[in-house]
Formats: structure tokens, C-alpha cells, sequence
DNA sequence: GCGACTTTGTGAATGTGTGAACGAACTCAC
DNA sequence: GTGAGTTCGTTCACACATTCACAAAGTCGC
């Protein structure tokens, strides 16, 4: 029915905290716990425990009063939010240092975006392994995404052709890119994109380590 | 005098973007723009024009009506405010396969970050050379931040001895920590963290693509 | 030097996010 | 089954961030 839709946005803010709740909820089940409180959890996120409250309540109400939040049932309900209920495969393009880092941290299968593709512009690079890949040219890419099944792409490439990487992983179809390179790019609509750029991080802990600095003196 | 404090506290959300204009800004000099406008640089940061002129007059009135911004002084101002008119020596706890790609990615030292000392607490690891510096243990950490002037940490480690790594970086005079471990964790009062969690950049792609998917359905 | 044009800097309106507070709903001991 | 204690879900007020809109301040051609 109609009226379901947009019962509840979720607000981009929590959008970005539920994946630290997930990863403390799945800790919390293989300690065997049962249930916790927004108060403990919160503690355990680094927030405030109303915050928690209202964030989960957007996925609805599965909390208990007087008990807390049955840990299994909320670890299901937020997968099922998240989109973690099946796994979604990822192409790394730019296979330098960063690129090749990110394909041999085991920690992206694990948490179900299964590195399932490489891309380099580099000829030279083309056809050499890395794990159980083999690197591939990035003109490839429409064939990749559609045989594999990729949703998400990320950028590790230099700067001045990440743009180009990007139109090229948005018209073979991804709708999802995470972008490492220290450039800024744009998507069409339609395709989420982040960033993550270490650069810009340091210089903000920069800016406060300086001001910190100023204010004493 | 004790009027110019406070006189403009720089919002959050600004202090996070001035590193974007500064990378566009340095760009612009280097193909010899004089001056940009606010238009001109709201569409090379993929943002509003209105945020970039108020973000911008956070730095003081360095505009001039009807002609734009000078590309080298918006520059100097913007260095001096983000604290980037010297360097600042990092050091990497953590030589695995993120931090040896983060110790060789030369994007740092570039941009006045340089990579001075490198940590873990492996002791087979310690001794080893990567690039030109020599793994030290992290029991070192005092030493090194005195020695080196130190300012800022870069937590590359598994996600169970984060918090035991950022603790030894605040103890030793760390006053920035910049965390890619998968976990929550917790610094002194004084001290600056930001964190990158590829895992949750992911799922919050999975967020958006899960949802796009089921409105399009 | 004057009028047409450009672009900044900021006040006011709107939107988004946070945190305190409290009623509602539940458990548990007796 | 009643009362004391716990914890959720939600409302409200406030803080923060974004965007619009426009006067003020400059340029430039003639």
C-alpha cells in the first residue's frame, strides 16, 4: 500500500551510525549476550543514549522496557536495513599502493563486500595477480559489473583521473562509488557517492591541533 | 587584547571543507588564476555558492565586490588559519598492510604531514626498514614524539589494541589521533580524533543502494 | 564621473540534528 | 497483584547548518 511509503526516513545522521552499532551488536553477540540497554550501548558507541533510542527507533520498535533491546533481534533488523542481508561485490580501480592495500585487507569479504574485481589504466599492470585476482583492464569494466553482479566501486586512483574512473564505473552501471583520490568528483543522479580523503582529515586535526595551540598561548 | 577572542569561532562543518578549497585553491595557482569567484569555487567544490562566500568570511573580508577572491592571498590566509605554514611530523602505529601503504603513499609528506616515525608492537616487525625509516616498538612512543616533535597519530592496527594504542599516544603528548582501526574508541579531553571506517562507508553505501532498489521496485 | 554590471558579505528563513525530560510499558520481589 | 525500579519511545526546545535574497561595494566602458 501506498500509505507505507516514506513511514520513516531515516535521517542521513543516523544512516551513518548504524553501521558502528552493527559492528558492536555483532561483538555483543558472540559474547553471548542477550540484550542491552540504549545506555550501555550508547557508552559502547561513543554517543548519547537518547540518540540511540531515537536511531533505533527508526527501524521501528524493538526495544523492550524495563529490559532493553533484544541483541539478535536488533543485529537482524538493522542487516535487513542496512541491505547486509546478502553480500554486495565490490571493484577496486587504481591498483598502486592504496588500491592494493584495500584488495588485500581481508576485512571488506568479511564484512560482505567481497573484493571481486580489479581495474588499472596501466597496461603493464594489466594481467598481473594479486590474490586470486587478476587485474584487469578498466574498459572492461561494463563486462565486469554485469557478470559479477558489482554494485559499489571504489577509486583509488591518482587525482586528475579519478573523474573519468567515475564516469566510467556510472555508465557501466554502479551506483555506488567510494572515492579515495584527493580530488573532488561529481556522479549523476541516481548514484551515491563518499569520499575519503586522508589528506583533507589531517588537516582538519591540523587546524584544531593550531588552534589549540593559539588558545594556550 | 581579549576582544579578538572568540571573535569568530569557525563552525565544524566549515573547518571540514577549508582543506577542499585549499587543495582547488592550490591547483588555481598553479595554472596562474589571479582571482575565482565564489560561483566559480562552489562548482569546482561541488558545493552552494552562498555556503562558500559565508565559510570563506569566517577568515575575515579578503573578497573584493564585483571581482572575487586573490587566489595567492585567500591562500595564505587559509594556510595560516588551518595551521599549515609548517609541518607536522606524523607517526603510524601499525605497519600491516594499511599502514605500510599509508607509510609509502607519498600524498603526505607533500602536503606537510611527513611520515616521521613508524610503531608496532610486533616484536619480529620492529627493526625492519620500510622506505628510509626503521620500525620502532611502540613502548618507544615517548621518545620518538620528544625527539621528532611529533604532533599527530595515525592508528593502523587491529581493532582490539586500538584503544591500548591510543592511550599510549596521548600518554607520550599526542595531541591529534586519526583512527583506521574498525572500533570505537575513546581519547583524553585536549585531544583531537577523527576516524575513516571503510567498513562503515560501505554499508552506508548499502544503506542508500538497498533503498533505491526498493523504491524503484 | 556616471550608469550598468558583477560579486561579495550578511541577515533572516528554513531545515536538520541533538539532548533533556517524562510518560508509558515492562520486570521483579514479595 | 501491588509497588518500586528500570528502560524505552517520543515530545519539545534549542543549537547548528544551509540556502535565499539583497544591500553594499567594487569594476569597467565611455
Amino acid at each position: 500500500m501506498a500509505g507505507d511509503l516514506q513511514k520513516r526516513r531515516i535521517p542521513e545522521a543516523t544512516v551513518a551510525r548504524l553501521p558502528v552499532y552493527l559492528r558492536i551488536l555483532l561483538e555483543l553477540a558472540e559474547s553471548k549476550t542477550a540484550t542491552i540497554s540504549s545506555e550501555r550501548l550508547a557508552e559502547l558507541a561513543g554517543v548519547n543514549a537518547a540518540k540511540v533510542r531515537k536511531d533505533l527507533s527508526y527501524l521501528g520498535s524493538y526495544g523492550t522496557r524495563g529490559v532493553g533491546y533484544n541483541v539478535e533481534n536488533l543485529l537482524f533488523q538493522m542487516s535487513r536495513e542496512l541491505g547486509l542481508n546478502h553480500d554486495w561485490p565490490v571493484v577496486i580501480a587504481g591498483i598502486g599502493n592504496l588500491g592494493s592495500a584495500l584488495a588485500n585487507y581481508g576485512g571488506f569479504t568479511e564484512r560482505g563486500f567481497p573484493v571481486a574485481a580489479l581495474v588499472d589504466a596501466d597496461t603493464t599492470k594489466v594481467g598481473r595477480s594479486l590474490g586470486d585476482l587478476e587485474i584487469r583492464h578498466v574498459d572492461e569494466l561494463p563486462q565486469l559489473v554485469d557478470e559479477l553482479g558489482i554494485a559499489i566501486g571504489v577509486i583509488a586512483t591518482p587525482a586528475h583521473v579519478a573523474q573519468g574512473v567515475a564516469d566510467k564505473m556510472a555508465e557501466a552501471g554502479i551506483h555506488s562509488v567510494l572515492n579515495f583520490a584527493p580530488a573532488v568528483i561529481t556522479v549523476p543522479d541516481g548514484v551515491s557517492l563518499r569520499k575519503v580523503d586522508l589528506a583533507v582529515e589531517l588537516q582538519i586535526l591540523s587546524f584544531y591541533q593550531q588552534h589549540r595551540h593559539e588558545q594556550t598561548v
